[in-house]
DNA sequence: CACCCCATTGATATCGTTGTCAAAGAACAT
DNA sequence: ATGTTCTTTGACAACGATATCAATGGGGTG
């Protein structure tokens, strides 16, 4: 029923192996053999059996997304950008949840691209920035692209967003609107992005001449919880700040809970801004000034690189590093 | 270098077709030799190259998920339901989103079985409402596993919640709580849970001998926009009910703001209930009333019979109805 | 013209399983 | 003892691609 190579080769009046040639784009095959193995290919509709090229050349066609991160919405997008990468080359993904603090989720990680015959990884954060973990998968030369690493290893795949940029003009922008006590709400210590975002707020108010004020400077975890925590802390304070920066959403959304719980109203007693742009942030009212990141052209950007190398055309896709956009909205006011 | 089911026939001692015998579970294979063969591939720590199996027997060992719904947190349940049960079994998942009002939709799903060669599909909604498509799946044979269908035909299988039930006791939650005056926002009107929900209201009132205001009634479709305009013209009554029950989460966020916007306290001035407990549910302040289905483990149940059936167990694991849970917080306040 | 080289093409082996079918032996009935 | 059936086992083909390596032929060189 199913169409295969011999069919095709019988059609084309050639052999299976230049039908083989022309489906993988090899070299030196003949314009004209070619064009008539594609009109073949066309007309009967032949698919390659991705089993049988797995089988012959030990390829698995498999990618996997190692991810540990709580955040639905940052997931499904980074999901979303891999799966419309994979469509057009013919490689699928698995997701693999993993646990960045267990002891064994290194050999855990080999066992299993070994066991699936995984063909590459694709690291997010927290992952992404531990680097002995990183150092592993190359001792065991597995192949893997990094979303937004730490230290960005010029030798290895990655890609980047700019979050110290972003945090610094999100600050330069809360600035403007004529804030100078500002406080600032850490993000997971062990993601490289909180102390990207945590430099840029620091730099922009440095430059802008604003004392920081230490009180108003509280770690959390990126978790709403820990946003709530925070705001409960900064408000039991003295003197509160006319304005926070949170390092995502979620702690912002937090803040904005403890804020009302205290009977402060957002944006006209405290400016609030957050990370991210994820759905909570215009889901919640007063709706929040944020970053969005292009999460989903990244996540596919890191896939596009990743194939580009098992095929051999590294040169075309290199690293990158993608720009993020300002987002304002209500919950930042002029004072 | 990677062992093969020939290393475990000569470790054992016996040919490959019995080795493939026992791995496969197949009868008729005396006790004793299975013993030695399971031994073998345990020392051998043998696992059987999926695509030589793919290529063999002609199954993929892939099952995908359809979807077209915006709730990245509800996908990203649905998933992760999925990919725990597909974990022991061996098989994997591609993810393939759709558009419900596409008239290639049919024919497109067809295509993309036959393309990656599928083994099964699970439906969730509003997808699973659509008679014809699923009906055009059996029509080419396609196995398929339905999470949420309207219609429960005994012949498929599926997994339901008991939306009616849920809405139901909400309701009668909300009633409890003094409330006579109760807004119902409807759900996308193509998903049978909107349906369901909504009866399940309206006989909760019923039974209770309240009266039921056509105005305070408004159609929604799941979209925080359609729960935000829901509230604007409620709230442009002349009287305005003490407590609206939203049919998702995301209406009820909405509503909540269209609420604030217009100087309403919630809950003081005015009640709150969702459904789903998405994320947003407990992020907002207050913290919504609401429904939480296990859609993990429905989902994960879904995999798991289509799973079995393939496997010839279908007698083992049955479509099932799943119970939701009630959770009340500070959006529902006594009158 | 003879030679070599390189681009192009094909015959056949191979990947690691499962399917087919037949053989061997045990168990049972006659 | 013989025939019949059933259980257990194995030899070998087959799945549909890619890899190897040799054959072919056109073009350039001396």
């Amino acid at each position: 029923m199913t169409v295969t190579i011999k069919d095709v080769s019988k059609d084309a009046a050639v052999s299976i192996k230049t039908v083989s040639r022309v489906i993988n784009n090899e070299a030196n095959v003949a314009e004209t053999t070619k064009e008539k193995v594609l009109a073949s290919v066309k007309k009967l509709g032949f698919k390659p059996n991705k089993s049988a090229q797995s089988l012959r050349s030990k390829k698995s066609y498999m990618l996997a997304l190692l991810y540990d991160n709580p955040n639905k919405s940052y997931l499904a997008d980074v999901q979303s950008g891999i799966f419309n990468a994979c469509k057009s080359t013919g490689y699928n993904l698995v997701i693999q949840e993993c646990d960045y603090k267990s002891n064994e989720l290194k050999t855990d990680i080999v066992k299993f691209v070994e066991d699936f015959r995984i063909d590459g990884l694709i690291v997010t954060p927290p992952l992404s920035d531990m680097e002995d973990f990183l150092q592993n998968l190359d001792n065991h030369e597995i192949e893997y692209s990094v979303i937004a690493p730490s230290t960005m290893n010029p030798e290895s795949l990655h890609v980047s967003s700019n979050d110290y940029e972003a945090a610094y003009s999100l600050t330069s922008e809360i600035i403007k609107h004529g804030h100078k006590d500002i406080g600032f709400i850490k993000g997971h210590p062990k993601h490289s992005a909180s102390h990207l975002r945590f430099n840029g707020f620091v730099d922009a108010i440095k430059n802008n001449g604003i004392d920081s004020n230490e009180q108003w400077i509280k770690q959390g975890n990126f978790s709403f919880k820990s946003g709530f925590d925070a705001g409960v802390e900064i408000f039991h304070s003295e003197k509160i700040p006319t304005a926070i920066f949170a390092s995502n959403d979620s702690m912002a959304a937090g803040i904005m809970k403890s804020a009302q719980m205290k009977g402060l109203q957002v944006p006209n007693d405290l400016s609030l801004a957050g990370f991210d742009d994820s759905p909570i942030a215009h889901q919640i009212w007063p709706a929040l000034t944020t970053v969005k990141q292009p999460v989903e052209k990244m996540a596919a950007h890191a896939a596009k690189i990743l194939i580009a190398k098992f095929d051999g055309l590294a040169e075309q896709t290199k690293s990158k590093e993608f720009k993020s956009e300002l987002i304002v909205r209500e919950s930042l006011k002029s004072l």
